[in-house]
DNA sequence: TTTATTTCTTAAGATATCTTAAGTAGATTG
DNA sequence: CAATCTACTTAAGATATCTTAAGAAATAAA
C-alpha cells in the first residue's frame, strides 16, 4: 500500500500518529478504483467497508416507491462515505453507493477495522472524533432543512457546498434538497 | 455517588466494565435535580456537559424567527443528551434544553470526560459506539421525515415512540413532527 | 368551586410545492 | 454528421400544508 495518499493527513490532523503507526493502519486499507456510474455498494446488500475518497465524486441513494433515485449523501476528495446504519448493525443497507466520477478509494472492513482499534487505541479515538463531527454535520444539515423553504435550502446549498454545484447535476441537487427538478429550475429563474 | 444508577447497566450493556472501572468512572458525574419547566442548558451559552436522563422527560428546542420553540430532540430515561455540536466545537449552543417533567439526570463535563478517556479507554469505546448508534438514529430519524408527509409521520412516531405520545403534550409532538398543531389536529380527526 | 392558564379543535382563505405533459438544448454515441 | 439519450425548462392545474382567528376543553391555580 502507497503511503502517501492525503488520507495520511487526515488521520494526522485529528491524532498525533507516528509515521510506523499510520504506515501499519494503511497496509491493512484497501485502494480500488471505479469508472464513473459503478456500484461501490448496492442496495440490500450488508455494508462491510468504509470508504475514504481518494479521488473522484459519489452519491449515496435509495429508490423510493416510484422508482426515482433519491439522494441522501454527496462524498468527494477526503470524505468518508458507508452506510453507518447497514455498517453497524450488519443489516441490507437501504441505500446504494454510486460514482458520478471515476473515483479512487481506500476502503477497509468491519473485522480488520475492529482488530485495529485494539491494536491502535489512537484509531479508535480518530473514528470517535469523526463520527462525532459526522453527527454534527449530519443534524445541521438536516435543521437547514426543516427550516428553510426550497429557495433558501437551494441557496445555501450552492453557498456552503459551491463545489458540489460545480460537479453535480442540477437535477441531482434537487434530489439531494428534496426538491422536483422542475420546481428547481422554477426556483433559479425567479 | 451512588453507584446504583441504571447507568451502570447502559454501559455494561455496550462494553465490559469492571466494578471498579465503573465506580471510578462513576464518581467523576455528578447528579442534578430538575423541576419541571427548568433549563439544563439555555440557547447562547456553550454547552460543557453531557446528561444522562435517571429519571423525567425533556426537550431540546430553538426559538425560530417568529418566537415559537421548535423542538429537535426529546430524551427520556436512559437516553444521553447534550447539545453535540456545541459541545464538540465549544461554540454557542442553537438550542435549549428544558425538562417536560421533573427530572434526575448524571451529568459529566467535557475536560473531565477527555481525561477519563485516557484513564479509561473502554470509556472512549463506549462513547464511539454511542455515537454511531446516534447517527444511525439521527440519520433515520431524519429520512423518514424526508419521505413521509405529515399524517404518516404522525403515525409513524406514535407506533414507534408510545411512551411519547402519552407523557408529552400534542403540541410540541406537533413542533418535533414539524407540523403546525392546528394541522396536526385535523390530522388526528380525518 | 371559581378563575386563570394551557392545550386542543374548527374552518376559511392563502401559499408553497408537486404533478403532468410537453418542448428545448446539450451531450454522447453510432 | 445524424441520431439518440440526458439534462433542463416552461406552464397549468392539483394538493398538502400553513395562517389567522376564534372558540371549546382540559388542567392548574386561587
Amino acid at each position: 500500500m502507497k503511503s502517501n495518499y492525503s488520507i495520511k493527513d487526515h488521520f494526522n490532523k485529528y491524532i498525533d500518529f507516528t509515521e510506523i503507526e499510520i504506515d501499519d493502519i494503511l497496509s491493512h486499507f484497501t485502494l480500488a478504483e471505479f469508472d464513473k456510474k459503478e456500484i461501490l455498494l448496492r442496495e440490500g446488500n450488508v455494508c462491510n467497508h468504509k470508504f475514504f475518497i481518494i479521488e473522484g465524486l459519489v452519491r449515496s441513494y435509495h429508490l423510493d416507491h416510484k422508482g426515482n433515485k433519491k439522494i441522501n449523501q454527496f462524498a468527494i476528495e477526503n470524505w468518508w462515505i458507508t452506510n453507518i446504519e447497514s455498517f453497524v448493525n450488519e443489516s441490507p443497507s437501504l441505500t446504494s453507493i454510486e460514482t458520478i466520477e471515476p473515483t479512487k478509494v481506500l476502503k477497509i472492513d468491519k473485522n480488520t477495522l475492529e482488530d485495529l482499534y485494539i491494536k491502535h487505541p489512537k484509531l479508535e479515538r480518530y473514528f470517535r472524533i469523526i463520527t462525532e463531527h459526522m453527527l454534527v454535520a449530519i443534524q445541521r444539515r438536516y435543521e437547514v432543512f426543516l427550516q428553510l423553504k426550497s429557495k433558501d435550502r437551494y441557496l445555501n446549498f450552492i453557498k456552503n457546498l459551491p463545489e458540489f454545484s460545480q460537479r453535480v447535476p442540477q437535477y441531482m441537487i434537487a434530489s439531494y434538497l428534496e426538491i422536483t427538478p422542475e420546481y428547481l429550475s422554477e426556483l433559479r429563474k425567479a
